[in-house]
DNA sequence: TTTAAAGTTGACAAAAATACTCTGCTATGA
DNA sequence: TCATAGCAGAGTATTTTTGTCAACTTTAAA
């Protein structure tokens, strides 16, 4: 069980633009460099993210994207849901006819339950907190150095 | 994020032979018929599931599988971890290098809480506690037809 | 108003992972 | 001794993922 590249290259990105916030907008050529992402695919996952209403893109020269919301207002869990699909350990949570009757309740119940779980983690974390894990962590980093 | 068929059918057939806990081995063919899964492909988890120690074969007429541990001492994480590789949300929780230095700390500390959320609830749900749940379920069934 | 930067769209394709399938064994209990 | 059932590994088909590309539209700045 992973992510796939787009979740976390959503991610990354989306981190990126919260780094950022409140400054100019980024362009995707600028994101893709400096996470080493391909331009053309990051484009189509901003596609996603756009129509999601989780960035603004403003076009023309020295265009880019912003963030829609202010960080603390998106959670990874939202970034996620656009790029993955909302999480589905197993499509028998929806579609109750694929199960066979015999166990259906029980691993139902479960996947139900690992679902609930990594939502609950994920939509409780905000890019605002990662930016300040980001930033505290630098600072750590720093004073490791003896800086 | 969603659960390949490899862990999903092996969380349903360890559910067959923690319900049978106990009786004679059931066979290949009878989970596969159970389950409506291939017969060929269940073997193929089976064989995982036996090298990990997690099942015993028993050769032979009127052979089969059963579990090695009771019910209560295998967790669904152990079936997952075998049959699904750990979990790894994304692969630079181990591969440090993989990251782009800027965003480093930052999205790897978050898969990392991702990956121990699944972890927690997986290792804590065992085949015994699905049974039970598996049961009570059906018990509620009934009084609901009015039996 | 021209032009270049930047976004938009959708088709396409390579590559990897997944999900089986099949064949021919070997072991074992009835 | 033979039917049953596990064991092993090669092979294949399908799907998903990942990425590429080309043509077009919009817009800001010169």
């Amino acid at each position: 069980m992973k992510l796939s590249t787009r979740g976390r290259y959503g991610v990354k990105a989306m981190f990126e633009l919260a780094l950022n916030y409140g400054n100019e907008p980024l362009s995707i050529k600028t994101i893709s460099e400096k996470q080493n992402i391909s331009e053309y695919y990051l484009e189509q996952l901003f596609g996603s993210l756009r129509k999601a209403g989780l960035v603004k893109s403003i076009r023309g020269a020295q265009g880019g994207y912003v963030l829609s919301r202010p960080p603390s207002e998106v959670t990874v869990g939202d970034i996620l849901d656009v790029l993955e699909g909302p999480i589905e350990i197993s499509e028998c949570i929806d579609d109750e006819d694929n199960c066979s009757r015999i166990e259906y309740c029980a691993t139902r119940l479960l996947w139900i339950k690992i679902r609930d779980s990594v939502n609950q983690v994920t939509h409780s974390i905000t890019l605002e907190d990662m930016v300040n894990d980001y930033k505290s962590m630098n600072i750590i980093t720093s004073i490791k150095r003896g800086e």
